[in-house]
DNA sequence: CCTCACAATTGAAGCGTTTCATTCGGAAAA
DNA sequence: TTTTCCGAATGAAACGCTTCAATTGTGAGG
């Protein structure tokens, strides 16, 4: 930077004072300033800067798992609203390994970023620390803190459920099945109560829980075979705790004599992921809203960022939404 | 850090050292420095660390489009590799949006990183600015640069056509279309162009160019239509210029008489996708190996960061290979 | 008992910014 | 002419670390 100085024929707190404080600066000095930068190709050391100013323009996001679009989703969203507030943002993924989305979580404590949001897997790795982080600022997503430690954004699975099985049953389906598992995963047990709701309040219907092991497409193929075993016709409807669960489900189940997708069996998905549109029996689901988790979340962190430490940590609560398609409206589903 | 200094009662450059170079200092003093550490819970400031050292031990990875599947793999193979070499990664998303890479670009820059990994968009910005950064080690990814200015990782393009065509032969279809566009896509007009030395070889066996505006879903089923007009038995083999496009057209055409799939119509799409696996008629496709691709990038790119400004730019080709599925083979494709 | 060699430790200099108390210079006011 | 004021420009201090020349302490060798 001092060589902009001496280029330019100005001090360095002139240099300086030209890309912080344009206003404290005469156009005649920008001007020559600006040259000089642009001449001697100066690029400004954000070490340095971050050193003297003891703060960051970077904000950094912790994601269990990138190859879940739900996650790239949260990113994408918690990238435009930081944006907004001119800050960047930087993605580093867990790929479901609590000992690298430790390590990730440090790196960015490290490089000093201006906050840190964190969509953490579903253990207890959040629960067990009450606390993650010394100063940078925290917000989580997908995952509550318990007792307001942390701000965060979590998706009402309840609610989710409630609406997947709501829906079957709006078409007429009495008999219905709701696959999914583990349940010490929250957000799987949930769901399964939010369905159950649904069942309680509409006498004449029943709903038989189907565990998985996981949430996969091997799983769901899995269950498909039990379903298929169980003979046609003893159920109608199908609450998955997951988009893969339910393709997989699909992929055994339909064309098999009285396991016809939707007219036999009506089936409902969860998460929304790209793919669920995109097969070949497009897959009604419940969509989280992923893109806003993200934005919600990064404005969460830019209110403490600012307010500071005292800044109330408030969990927002974002209800999903039905999305039907074709595997449970059948041929009257269009396509938009 | 001069806190533990004085807590642990030794001098500021101790504690240094029993961070960066612990074979220097004695037992003792090392577990003292580390209990001071530990209790005060001290955390390195990077930014001083790296504005002192002037290097850093993090690289960034630009990429084009976190939603394709083949980026998100590109960024775990670079990550797996950068890992063994005591680096981190960090990714910044470009979203498709020229303006957002070059701030992406500039951003990693002015944070010093210790080298940049670019899988940018197919457009003219690389082929455009002769030199990108100035001094910052750069290696690009599925782009090659012109005359060895970067380093680089990209695929045969050309032999990945050749083998969805000759694959499609192999199985004894004779009256093929290659499905893609636009062809202003190197990416897509290598494709087709390997598709076509495929046919030539191939005496008896003809190759129709069908013109898409795009590679997604909705240019599929545009094409689908296309063909479907175009009346059963024009075509026995269809080659697609993604996954994208393959998903599409199978979605208009299969079940539609004398256009099921793969007994009517073989279907081979291209990049393997996640979902490519995922949909009903799982989708026989051309991998581009993207882990493999990040991993040798980011190879590269060590190599360059260790070995100065001299080292030699080599551009590395990595093979594309065909993973036959259901699309193609029908019932004698078996699920691993 | 004195030297020497060597390992462990020390502390000041320096990395490239921002910040802020000071200084400068010229126009308006007296 | 002298004084006052005010925006513009200055440059030294500070940010928290690494590095390295210098210092200290210790045991071996003479």
């Amino acid at each position: 930077m001092s060589d902009v100085a001496r280029h330019a024929g100005v001090a360095l707190g002139t240099v300086s004072n030209t890309m912080n404080n344009p206003d404290k600066v005469s156009e005649a000095t920008r001007r020559k300033v600006q040259a000089a930068i642009a001449e001697l190709g100066f690029i400004r050391n954000d070490a340095a800067r971050s050193l003297a100013t003891g703060t960051s323009s970077t904000i950094g996001i912790v994601l269990a798992d990138l190859s879940n679009s739900f996650f790239v989703d949260i990113a994408r969203g918690a990238d435009a609203t930081a944006r907004q507030h001119g800050m960047n943002l930087i993605i580093a993924n867990s790929d479901v390994d609590l000992a690298k989305q430790s390590m990730n979580i440090s790196l960015f404590e490290e490089s000093r970023v201006a906050g840190v949001l964190l969509a953490p897997l579903d253990t207890a790795y959040v629960r067990g620390s009450a606390t993650l982080l010394r100063s940078t600022p925290l917000v989580l997503v997908n995952f509550a803190a318990e007792s307001g430690h942390y701000a965060g954004v979590v998706a009402d699975e309840e609610h989710g459920g409630y609406e997947a099985a709501q829906h079957l049953i709006g078409l007429g389906r009495t008999r219905l099945a709701f696959l999914g598992g583990p349940l010490l995963l929250t957000a799987v047990a949930q769901r399964l109560e939010g369905a159950r709701a649904a069942v309680a309040a509409n006498p004449g219907v029943t709903l038989e829980h189907i565990e998985t092991r996981g949430l996969n497409i091997p799983h769901g193929r899995h269950a498909g075979q039990d379903i298929l075993a169980r003979g046609a016709g003893t159920f109608d409807g199908l609450v998955a705790a997951s988009d893969l669960l339910a393709v997989g489900a699909i992929q055994i189940l339909d064309g098999k004599p009285g396991f016809d997708v939707p007219t036999d069996l009506a089936v409902v998905g969860y998460d929304n992921n790209h793919f669920a549109s995109e097969s070949a029996i497009p897959v009604s689901t419940i969509s989280q809203h992923g893109e806003e988790m993200g934005r919600v979340a990064a404005q969460l962190l830019m209110n403490e960022i600012q307010g500071g430490p005292t800044t109330i940590k408030q969990t927002v609560v974002i209800k999903p939404d039905l999305i039907p398609r074709r595997s449970s409206l059948g041929d009257a589903w269009r396509r938009d």
